[in-house]
DNA sequence: CAGTCATGTAACTATATAGTTATTTACGGG
DNA sequence: CCCGTAAATAACTATATAGTTACATGACTG
């Protein structure tokens, strides 16, 4: 019933403008109204960030959808469901610091350099994306029930294990490095200081009475993951 | 609600399980059926578990009141509400592993040794006590907006700092530790890497395709975070 | 230049959820 | 032994929430 006398006078005032632009504009690049690709990147982006802050449970698709600044409708064309949203996000996630961390080419530098520019890169990562560990935090919460169900998450994940791999095997015969070092070990070392910092500024930060988000404390927080890392490698 | 069945079967076998104590034993610890404290401490333990696996927004108070096999009308009596019920579990987290570190005493060891049992702890600790790594997760979700509220908390924690000083310096002078270490930094350490494989381990194993629940994996990362840390403190 | 379909909107539905009200029942002091 | 009260229950309410339906429209293609 409403919905009849919206849609006539809809396009009542439709008829009205459409004499409006005939007179006053050229075709200038007014901002698309419909632009499928836009769209979903938003949706993605405000999902990313309503996971990251509310983890699964807690986050609301109306409040992704206000974020997005699109209509509910629009999440559910583009992505199917909450679940398919949030494991497109959680991919997306995976795919973004892989790809960067790509990008850092480490066969060309020295051992030291190399695993050096690892560590910096990784906190750097994690401190400009913290959306990122707000998506690991809840999927771990949930014992990754969701990251299971992807499958080329696995083959994304082999090239920067041969990377360090090939670092520390270079850095053992250089001898910087002590040989036996497990490159699993040493990227989740490198994760595990970096991350927990993070995540876990906010309690931190209240039980010790230290504010763990001022830079001079971050600053010196990175210091110390490099020393803790070479440290341990240390022949 | 569908618990009715459940009430009436429960007073039945109430009635029947209340001769049993009087013939047996003395009037002790007979299961009451009207106890407040065991009542609100099962409240208490099932919405540790809820909180810490679902997060305070995925949580949910019908799902704390079935856990504990209580009417959710008592969880309002006791608690007043799910985020007064969150602070209560948050703290009582908190006092939990503050009390059992404080059984310690690292001060009648040698440094090397007190350190050793400290890292053990923390790590066994958090492998025992999972929900404590959820709660702790959940809450720096939320940039510890609870944990702000509670003012007994940094009382809490000054003894630990206190305690990880005093190993340091009797290190120190007994040349098994370098100078200048932070106690905050190191106990941060300790912790990171502990709570970082056990609540990422979900993640870590997916995409490293290498099952980090495995008893092997767990103790070799237990060994892993000494070897980390007292590489840290060499001289 | 018309028809079609991807893009978009508003309003709706069924269920879940936090919190309440009205009431009953067991415990223990007098 | 009985009565006041704390402990417990069931049934309820208002709102939030995930997901849908019905419809509109702009842009592109044949």
């Amino acid at each position: 019933m409403s919905e009849a006398k919206t849609a006539k006078s809809r396009s009542k005032s439709v008829d009205v403008e459409a004499a409006d632009p005939a007179v006053s504009s050229a075709p200038v690049e007014r901002p698309r109204l419909r632009d499928a690709e836009r769209t979903s990147k938003a949706i993605l982006a405000a999902a990313t960030k309503e996971f990251a802050e509310r983890g699964y449970g807690g986050a609301r698709v109306d409040a992704i959808a206000e974020r997005a600044k699109i209509n509910k409708r629009m999440l559910y064309h583009y992505f199917g469901g909450k679940d398919a949203l949030y494991v497109a996000v959680l991919e997306g996630s995976y795919v973004a610091i892989r790809s960067a961390e790509a990008r850092l080419d480490l066969s060309h530098r020295s051992p030291s350099e190399g695993m050096r520019e690892l560590v910096v890169f990784t906190w750097k990562y994690f401190l400009d994306h913290p959306e990122f560990l707000g998506i690991l935090s809840t999927e771990n919460m949930q014992k990754a029930r969701f990251l299971k169900r992807s499958a080329r998450i696995f083959e994304l994940h082999s090239p920067l294990v041969a990377e360090i791999s090939g670092l520390l095997d270079r850095g053992v015969v250089a001898g910087d490095f002590r040989s036996g070092c497990d490159p699993v070990k040493i990227y989740m070392s490198i994760a595990a200081l970096g991350s927990f910092f993070l995540t876990n500024r906010w309690t931190l930060s209240t039980i010790f009475q230290r504010n763990l988000s001022e830079k001079s404390e971050i600053d010196a927080w990175g210091e110390h993951i490099i020393e803790v890392i070479f440290a341990y490698l240390r022949p």
